[in-house]
RNA sequence: GCCCGGAUGGCGGAAUUGGUAGACGCGCUGGAUUCAAAAUCCAGUUCCGGCAACGGAGUGUGGGUUCGAUUCCCACUCCGGGUACCA
């Protein structure tokens, strides 16, 4: 009786697949249940190791929940367009359709492989121009939602009101005016380009070290007209919405940290000899007294105005080259403070005093106002540029017990922490707030500058508008004229999805042409007016199939609309989400946009789509470096006595962990662990690595491991010899109760590692007394079903049971069995545990410390010392104190 | 720099609210089985000393609170992730 798993599984998968025992109805009578994976982007290398890790926990939640009585959701799909497939055309030829049909083919063949429990039936995948159609319709429904500040959510455009000014300056001012409100729109903008994928790509897609986070290439700077989402209009949404959701706490900071919210104050700066007005952004309007220049950003709109005429050449020289200068070079922080003066002076409002304006590229046009208020003596930034340019530092907070409080005092050096104002009064303004703490000042400053009317406390945010369109063929199409006399049309939701075009060739211009406008049939469209137009041959971005898959799944075959009501209404918001940590601040932010904007036009019934957040931690693997520090390949590595050598050279090697790489010859394959040890073994050993949500090593042997259990498994509970009528021993039902309580505990809180260590506990138990009853048995092959899916129905089976165990009622816990009458105490004597005591749980507290203190072994350690204290925990431990 | 996370045997990792550190698995050692090996089974396995009983040390480092700290507090080291002239 061997357990043959390459036999055993593919029979279950086949029943599974025949019976579609996991197909999921609608069945609005039952709690629901929906738990959601990461669907992957189909790529020709096949399934990583990562994604069974991920897929199968949600698969052993899934499987327990139905047998807990839930209506459980557990759908899969593909992300499938993308460059790869893009890539391999240009080269090849062969359309990307066919090529992702194919990756596709081979993933839902692996899924297969692994038994997870998905409804196949619901599959889908975003270049289907089934699922098209829709993120069409929904970049639609962006296109015709402007923000309404005032209720603070999104509306349709008919409903936003026009300006009379606007309406009397004709119809191309309201259609440029409404243009300016709608969330999505197309306008000149500076963009990151990648020039190895000739395409450009979001903020949220360039790394820090200035890389497209695709392909490592540097990101260059292009200004370009491109298609973008207004998402800073719902920051404040976003931001307030993170505290409901029960997601990692770092995921949230990450979302917070990118939304980028600061509390400060616009204030206005008369400029003198000028009649306008320098708008500043400042988190900081109770240092407005410690201002002792201003800096303007090199692309500020009052430059040229601002400068004076001997200064003219001087900055224009300096904008030229800050213009040259890459993004990259000009945040680099190392780099020492540049800029010039321009000749003119901006007016204090606080003390009416004139303090130069600078041009420095140290402030950015993209935050705040692009021009800012420098206090030196509190900012490092300002303080080094002062330094440099020989600015004055006037200090406003007293450092009080600093070390170095008189160097702060005098100006020569920098103070960023609080203390009491000084220096921070004006008889000629009235303005007052010496002695004051920072918030009391802060209070007072805007105060003022309210009441002056030259100021206001403002909140900024990071968050830019998600830039949104790329130049590629395999994407989905925008739905979107542009005619010859500059209006910009939708095509008809009848006439949805507007499909991608054969093409000969799929290269891109070398500078942002999209391939698509080489598809001159496809491109030039005529009005049954001979007007003439041009489809928009940009694409959207991979991220926009992902953004709403998840409504998808609720309603797939739905032709009439995206989903159905009643359905969605049932089914959201997912109520578990698994995936890794790298769609952080990309995919999920994303995500939770588009929900919000469905969710103010009433599309979707709640506000936020993801309930519940996991990140399952990377699976890594051994390498092994020289002393030096150079890796060498897995296959150039031999082991001998706990130490590794390079094969060729002899030298000793390190052991390290890193990311599985086709360099390191490390990559594992998820179809040969299944050929080796089937798929319950996969499935189990990457439950048992350790904790889902932290990166760890693959080892081969730990593989064994759990193959080993589910063969000793196999081995005593498949041989009907060992399973008997009666009544259970009491031993073996006490930690079969335990173990079902234990086993559920872990699953509910995701910790699979301890559970299956308390189902291999519980097998060594069984195998050791030899018997169990044919309850218990059954019993375990329940509890083991989440994990081993395959192994338990085969048990199940064998117990004559002629269905699946997929839906059997999940066992209950005796809680009588569990009830304990004694219990063995650890004694300790000053925290140190010496011996075990059996004692009742019922024996009042003096007594067991008659009991305790008047045994032989006890005796042994208090010996000629005085026993000082006596703490007895009921149930968890005795401690002598003795001195 | 700032924000998050982590550090426990030879290895992956366990340890409800502070209460027996090292569950479970791997590896290793010894034994059984075998002509032999693999597989399997049995026993042992934190380190140091000891035949053993037992004793001492021990959860990255240093300090603190406590009868008692892997767990709480303070200061640090190292590793991982995110982010950065954001005013």
């Amino acid at each position: 009786m061997e357990y043959n798993f390459s036999k055993l599984e593919p029979k279950w998968q086949k029943y599974w697949e025949e019976n579609k025992t996991f197909k999921t109805n609608d069945d609005f009578s039952k709690p629901k249940y929906y738990i959601l994976d990461m669907f992957p982007y189909p790529s020709g290398a096949g399934l990583h190791v990562g994604h069974p890790e991920g897929y199968t926990a949600t698969d052993i939640l899934s499987r327990y929940k139905r047998m807990k009585g839930f209506n459980v959701l557990h759908p899969m799909g593909y992300d499938a367009f993308g460059l790869p497939a893009e890539q391999y055309a240009i080269q090849t030829g062969t359309h990307p359709a066919t090529t992702t049909q194919k990756n596709c083919d081979n993933f839902r063949r692996q899924i297969k492989k692994i038994g997870l429990s998905y409804d196949w039936d619901r599959e889908i995948n975003t270049t289907d121009p089934k699922y098209v159609k829709w993120t069409q319709w929904i970049f639609k429904q962006l296109y015709n939602t402007w923000f309404d500040k005032d209720l603070k959510k999104g509306r349709p455009i008919s409903e936003l009101p026009i300006p009379e000014d606007i309406k009397a300056a004709g119809k191309k001012a309201v259609q440029e005016y409404i243009g300016e409100k709608r969330l999505a729109y197309y306008d000149n903008a500076q963009v990151w380009w990648c020039d190895s994928c000739k395409t450009v790509c979001a903020n949220e897609e360039v790394l820090t070290d200035g890389s497209h986070e695709k392909c490592g290439h540097q990101v260059i700077r292009k200004n370009l007209k491109q298609w973008l989402l207004r998402i800073p209009h719902y920051a404040e949404r976003l931001l307030e919405g993170l505290d409901d959701l029960d997601w990692p706490a770092g995921v949230k900071d990450m979302q917070r940290n990118w939304i980028g919210k600061s509390t400060g104050a616009e204030v206005d700066f008369e400029i003198d000899g000028l009649n306008k007005k320098l708008k500043v952004y400042t988190t900081r309007p109770d240092t407005l007294f410690g201002a002792t220049y201003m800096v303007i950003a090199p692309e500020h709109e009052l430059v040229n105005e601002i400068v004076t005429g001997d200064k003219k050449e001087a900055v224009e020289n300096y904008i030229k080259t800050a213009a040259l200068k890459s993004d990259l070079d000009r945040t680099d922080l190392a780099k020492e403070k540049t800029g010039v003066f321009t000749g003119r002076y901006a007016i204090n409002p606080v003390n009416n005093k004139h303090i130069p304006i600078w041009v420095a590229d140290y402030v950015l046009m993209g935050y705040g106002t692009g021009a800012i208020m420098a206090v030196p003596a509190h900012d490092t930034r300002d303080f080094e540029f002062a330094k440099e340019f020989n600015i004055p530092v006037i200090c406003i907070l007293d450092p009080k017990e600093a070390e170095e409080r008189e160097a702060i005092l005098s100006g020569n050096k920098c103070w960023t922490e609080d203390g009491e104002y000084i220096n921070s009064a004006s008889e000629k303004t009235g303005l007052n707030i010496n002695g004051l703490n920072k918030s009391a000042g802060i209070k007072k400053t805007v105060t003022w500058l309210a009441e002056k009317g030259i100021g206001k406390a403002t909140d900024n945010y990071k968050l830019r508008d998600w830039l949104f369109s790329r130049q590629r063929y395999w994407g989905e199409p925008f739905p979107v004229i542009h005619w010859e006399d500059g209006e910009v049309t939708l095509v008809e939701d009848n006439n949805l999805p507007l499909q991608l075009p054969e093409l000969e060739k799929y290269t891109p211009g070398e500078s942002g042409e999209s391939p698509l406008s080489n598809a001159e049939e496809w491109l030039n469209v005529t009005d049954k007016n001979g007007r003439k137009g041009r489809r928009e041959t940009n694409t959207m971005p991979q991220w926009a199939g992902s953004c709403w898959y998840y409504l998808r799944y609720i309603d797939p075959h739905n032709e009439e609309s995206i989903f159905d009501v009643e359905k969605e209404q049932y089914w959201m918001p997912v109520d578990l989400y698994v995936g890794g940590a790298e769609h952080a601040v990309l995919h999920l932010l994303y995500s939770r946009f588009w929900h919000k904007v469905l969710y103010d036009l009433g599309i979707v019934s709640t506000s936020e789509p993801f309930q519940k957040l996991f990140n399952q931690g990377m699976i890594l693997a051994f390498a092994y470096e020289t002393a030096t520090g150079a890796k060498v390949a897995s296959d150039l590595v031999e082991e001998r006595e706990g130490k590794y050598y390079h094969t060729e050279t002899g030298e000793e090697l390190r052991q390290i962990v890193a990311k599985m790489s086709k360099s390191l010859k490390n990559v594992v394959n998820p179809d040969d662990v299944i050929d080796k040890y089937g798929a319950d073994s996969l499935r189990l050993y990457e439950m048992f690595m350790g904790p889902l949500d932290e990166r760890k090593p693959w080892a081969e042997n730990g593989v064994k491991g759990v193959y080993n259990f589910l063969n000793k498994a196999y081995y005593f509970f498949a041989n009907t010899n060992n399973i008997v009528d009666g009544e259970e021993d009491k031993e073996t039902i006490k930690l079969l109760h335990q173990t079902i309580q234990k086993v559920e505990h872990d699953i509910e809180n995701l910790k699979f590692n301890t559970g299956i260590s308390a189902l291999m506990v519980f097998n060594n138990l069984a195998k050791k007394k030899g018997k169990v009853t044919r309850q218990t048995a059954e019993t375990f092959a329940k509890i083991l079903a989440p994990y081993a899916p395959h192994l338990a129905e085969e048990l199940w089976s064998i117990y004559g049971n002629n269905k699946t165990l997929a839906y059997e009622p999940w066992p209950e816990v005796d809680e009588s069995l569990l009830k304990e009458n004694t219990h063995q105490y650890p004694v300790s004597f000053n925290g140190k545990m010496r011996f075990k005591l059996e004692l009742p749980l019922d024996m009042p507290k003096d007594e067991i410390e008659k009991t305790v203190l008047a045994n032989e072994n006890a005796q042994k350690w208090i010996g000629d010392k005085t026993v000082r204290k006596f703490i007895f925990v009921p149930k968890k431990i005795i401690n002598v104190v003795v001195g």
